[in-house]
DNA sequence: TTGAAAGCGATACCAT
DNA sequence: ATGGTATCGCTTTCAA
């Protein structure tokens, strides 16, 4: 494509001044006259000067992209993510470099590899299921790359954090299964590298606790991807349903195992809520349409995407070096339908 | 972030030659010697050589970057596209900026200003619902900027496609309806301006046409910004249910009219597929799962994203211009359900 | 076959 | 307050 931008040159040129001058007036640079600034503006403006990024980029050693890790762009959740990313960044002018890794540890590590070629200013990373070394992010961060984690994060990297009250939101739906006269909750969880998988379990349990339940190994299934193959989620469900007492209640603690589990339940002829009841985290669009509407533990990912980039700009732009970090988390809302 | 990336100069100083020669070494030039070559490329292999993106781009003019241009990143159809997109673009290094505009038209101009400023090398379009006037693309196609349509898109510009069998979707679910006996089968599509709004609308006519009903223009309703308001879909239920012979049956043409139409009908009570019918164009995740299971007639999202950015990539790297174009269509498949 | 040097566009240091 | 110039890393033309 022929750029017929113009470009400083033009700009010196034009007014007789030179290169330096009309740079410095451009940035409103103090020692620049009244007169000078104004004239160069005025020009810039009228011809619709836009800076060329990739030359600044070059000077600067600063791309003004973002990176961005995770496991799957489809998701729901992960998709209401990336628009309120693209919200913040689209607003301070930084470029997104989306990677999803599809839960897997090579992925994510090509895709890192990738992502620092591309010289990108700041990572906005959840982990993948598959990882529980994460040395490839620990290497980068102590050569000073700005990084924050949102939703599936790490404390071994000590930088901001956002993410969801799991604990809260895994609490509450138990407690609601508790409430509504459910024995024998189980649940079907992420891969127990997770971050989230560890705090949802946490809720579940205090909530079993507080109300003087038993936790039982038996009912805590893990998908080590996160239900990503379908397998996984149907293996976890038969180890269920094949017990002695069999649950009567199911709390799923991801999207894909949500949405998979009722799935497979229906397909298995078990009704729901009578022969089982289902309540899990989920952002899936409608789950009042489903038969019977799905209770829901919904979780804020848009105003995550937001809070984590503007975090991430933060450090990005931060003149000194950043100490004290911040761990956002967002409430969760428990929705309940007939499915419980 | 330190930047401890080697550069073609310390490889030249390394080995004694010149910039030039381990450049040209490098990129596999037949003027350099073989022993050269085998040298400077192990040089570079085993120092983790990597070249600057930033550099390349300002030299070749070129940022090895496709812009995306559509209306919303989580709508399930396009998150599908984008995960596409992502699969080709990223095997052959470019870089997705991946823009939304939730179908303002002015958010699309200025995101295309946006994308244009970052210099992409091509363009992935996808029209919003607001937009009659193209000339914003029409002007950077003239200045020859690649681009590739996808999905909504417009025959003024000439250049590839790669669109769904719209009609063909549309006639399906319309003749499936018929052959179930639905009498008065009314449609609510999206903005009148869009590609697929005309297409689809074409398919539903001819199946009634084809079936010796007649086609009722009080059976055909928009809605200007494709559902992105759910008012929008409730003006246009109540204007068929208002109608004195309400239709028995529904197409819906697009995603998000689709979820609105089915959950709004329920909210007001009646009856699917009993009372009113409904069929509808959705990528939804879980349609199996509604109450009843919906009919959908679904697109392949990923293929869609795959095929346009290889056209796409195929235009950027072409070095003579490229005066045929490619108008790929791709099938679509109607999964029947209990809700027609 | 290889080297020297200009240049992509913007920035910043050193002069004046 | 302004101008000259080197520099970021790479590519490419022109010479040798």
């Amino acid at each position: 494509m022929k750029n017929d931008n113009i470009t400083i040159k033009d700009i010196a040129k034009a007014l007789n001044l030179s290169y330096s001058t009309v740079s410095r007036a451009l940035k409103g640079s103090y020692k620049i006259s009244e007169g000078t600034q104004q004239l160069v503006k005025e020009y810039a403006a009228t011809h619709n000067y836009r800076p060329n990024l990739m030359a600044q980029s070059l000077k600067n050693q600063k791309s003004r992209c973002i990176g961005v890790v995770l496991c799957s762009i489809p998701n729901s959740f992960f998709a209401e993510v990336i628009s309120g990313i693209e919200s913040i960044a689209y607003n301070k002018d930084y470029l997104l470099i989306i990677t999803q890794n599809l839960e897997s540890y090579e992925r994510e590590v090509k895709n890192l590899d990738n992502l620092t070629w591309r010289s990108v200013d700041g990572l906005l990373v959840s982990l993948s299921t598959e990882t529980e070394d994460i040395s490839h992010f620990q290497r980068l961060h102590d050569q000073g790359l700005p990084m924050v984690f949102f939703d599936r994060v790490t404390d071994a990297i000590p930088t901001h954090q956002v993410i969801t009250d799991n604990i809260g939101g895994a609490f509450d739906a138990t407690k609601h299964l508790i409430e509504r006269g459910y024995k024998r909750i189980a649940t079907i969880t992420s891969s127990p590298f997770l971050s989230i998988t560890r705090e949802r379990l946490e809720g579940y349990k205090k909530a079993l606790t507080e109300h003087n339940m038993p936790v039982n190994d038996d009912h805590i299934q893990y998908c080590p991807h996160g239900g990503m193959v379908i397998e996984e989620i149907d293996s976890a469900l038969n180890n269920l349903l094949q017990l002695n007492e069999p649950p009567d209640a199911i709390l799923t603690a991801s999207d894909r195992i949500t949405i998979g589990s009722f799935s497979l339940i229906q397909r298995k002829g078990l009704l729901i809520p009578d022969e089982i009841a289902v309540a899990g985290f989920s952002n899936f669009n409608a789950p009042e349409l489903f038969n019977p509407p799905l209770t829901t533990v919904r979780q804020n990912a848009f105003e995550m995407g937001k809070q984590a980039t503007e975090l991430l700009i933060q450090l990005v732009e931060s003149k000194r070096p950043v100490t004290s970090f911040e761990k956002k988390v967002l409430p969760t809302e428990l929705i309940v339908r007939k499915s419980t």
